[in-house]
DNA sequence: GCAATCGTTTAGTATTTACAAAACGTTAGT
DNA sequence: ACTAACGTTTTGTAAATACTAAACGATTGC
């Protein structure tokens, strides 16, 4: 049962997992994500994984096509045939983040929708929606642009 | 047992409580926030809201409190003794952001670990850390000011 | 002083969720 | 063909979570 890892590496990725939690994802998520980002070969496969991280194949399994959806990792031509080897994917964080703020800008439309259902109200009624509506349309127009400059820099 | 809602608040609401559980957090919070937003008078008490959204006074106390830890609502002033009246807070939203875009920016700590923990290892195997690492060092510096800016557009 | 009305807190419940174990299909090596 | 090694999917389970109902403390009006 001894597999000689550093406990500073396990606390690094157990704290990955912790901070996903934070975010609202499960905790293994981010301790996949966490191991990729220390794995000697950058690049490991599910089974990997699952030993590394003492969990079923099953959870790194679906865990990990997660990670996918979310643009964090990527599938990567294997070196061993049959076999699945995932890599933490460049550019990874800033997709992330774009799909966070993606959903942020999507309040845009609803609060659309809520100054519909207030028109006839007295105008100071109608500021807190206003107020939405014109942050999240600043959103939906600046961020791309700001992203896409952090994440060259 | 006719409340006579306009459907279409009803939807206005209802579709907040789904944006919520979208962003990982719980569908009634989202309710509340829908409700305080097209409200007619804007402050409502938690029984107000308890009656509105046909929910239990406890989970609307509740979660009125993780919408004001949260920056999203603030406690007003009761016209009426005795009663805490709640309302959607000025620049709410703009506070959530912050708040948000501050959890991104903290994992520049954690990879600033897991930087010294690759120290030893071969350039290539750095890269991935350094990508985060410095990605929110820049987040870290440039959004304050971005959000400022985006608040008051 | 007593009943009524708040909001909070606690206790209880039902749903959801994260995970593991097992079954499965596929492919490669023998 | 048979076995072994993958990853995926399904099924089961334990834990977390969102909610309700009930108990509670505090305050007001009668």
């Amino acid at each position: 049962m001894d597999d000689h890892q550093p406990i500073e590496e396990i606390h690094f990725i157990e704290d990955i997992g912790l901070y996903f939690e934070q975010m609202g994802l499960p905790r293994m998520a981010g301790r996949i994500l966490g191991a990729l980002l220390i794995s000697d070969p950058p690049s490991q496969s599910i089974t990997d994984l699952g030993v590394r991280l003492h969990a079923s194949k099953s959870s790194i399994s679906i865990m990990a096509r997660l990670l996918m959806e979310r643009g964090l990792i990527e599938r990567v031509a294997s070196p061993i045939p049959r076999r699945d080897y995932y890599r933490f994917k460049p550019g990874g964080w800033i997709i992330y983040m774009r799909q966070w703020l993606g959903l942020m800008a999507g309040l845009h439309q609803i609060t659309e929708r809520g100054m519909l259902l207030m028109a006839d109200k007295p105008e100071p009624l109608k500021l807190r929606l206003k107020e939405a509506h014109d942050l999240f349309s600043n959103v939906e127009q600046e961020f791309p642009a700001i992203l896409q400059k952090i994440a060259k820099q």
